[in-house]
DNA sequence: GTGCTACTTCAAGTCGACTTGAGGTCAAGA
DNA sequence: TCTTGACCTCAAGTCGACTTGAAGTAGCAC
């Protein structure tokens, strides 16, 4: 067999082998078997971990992703949902473009204080009457 | 005085009054006084809000958000900060573009399994070698 | 056979952004 | 004057996604 270890796992996918246990908790990956105590995994469990990310990058929740993917692990998951994300990922898309177009401005702005600069407080207007959902962002710094 | 009751502010800008105490405990925004035990404040502070708002879907943390904007409430941002910034959001840009049409695809894709399908797989296989930092969206649907 | 070390379990802790609950106060309307 | 109800404070709770810590165990090198 050419099952890999957890820690081969984890090495592989970019996460800690503390979050392959929390993930087969929530259903969401299985181990093939052990090793002694050792988790052995399938191959394939670095797609399923990929879905994982993906579905989480689109703004699922992990019970979401979980019941989204069947339980033999093949992802039966509802179009309707899907394109629904999609709209609302287009939009989430449209907004942090005006947002990255406004960072710039703000950083390159000279005015004095960007409250004074009438492209960042115009940009500011636009956000007060539109901002619905807010993406959040993992923490990617330094541990 | 042309000056909110808090009530009002939370109705223009949409969030609760807890928030708006929340966010005065944080030192994000501060009422200009009290009408008896009420909260007065100074229209001025919608357009704070929105900015806040604004910096919350930029992905930046209330903390961060409180470091940058003076104390006297004139964003003082650091420029280098919102060019960073500014990058990071361009990369999340284009990730839920492709992410989106992945989704659109997946929605439409006569494939009885997604993983079935050949752009999926391919998808997912950019996906695996390439999602660093997953950006979190807010609970929007009821309550 | 003996260590070392990386794994194991399970409970509990963390983090950010709020929300909720209990008990209190006060401006305004009947 | 009295009631009402929206505000007040402060502490504690919630939620999602993990992480951490303590105590135990087994595969591999020697």
């Amino acid at each position: 067999m050419t099952d890999l270890d957890i820690s081969e796992v984890a090495h592989r996918a970019g996460v800690p082998a503390s979050t392959l246990r929390f993930y087969e908790e929530k259903g969401l990956i299985a181990p093939t078997g052990r090793r002694g105590l050792r988790r052995q995994y399938d191959p394939g469990v670095l797609e399923r971990l990929a879905l994982i990310a993906l579905g989480r990058t689109a703004g699922f929740s992990l019970d979401e992703i979980a019941r989204m993917t069947a339980p033999d692990g093949q992802p039966s998951i509802d179009r309707q949902m899907l394109t629904d994300r999609a709209e609302e990922l287009d939009r989430t898309i449209r907004e942090l473009g005006v947002l990255r177009d406004s960072l710039r401005h703000a950083a390159a702005c000279p005015a004095p204080s960007h409250m004074e600069c009438p492209t960042f407080r115009r940009i500011l207007k636009a956000a007060v009457s539109g901002v619905v959902g807010v993406p959040r962002k993992r923490a990617s710094g330094p541990p």
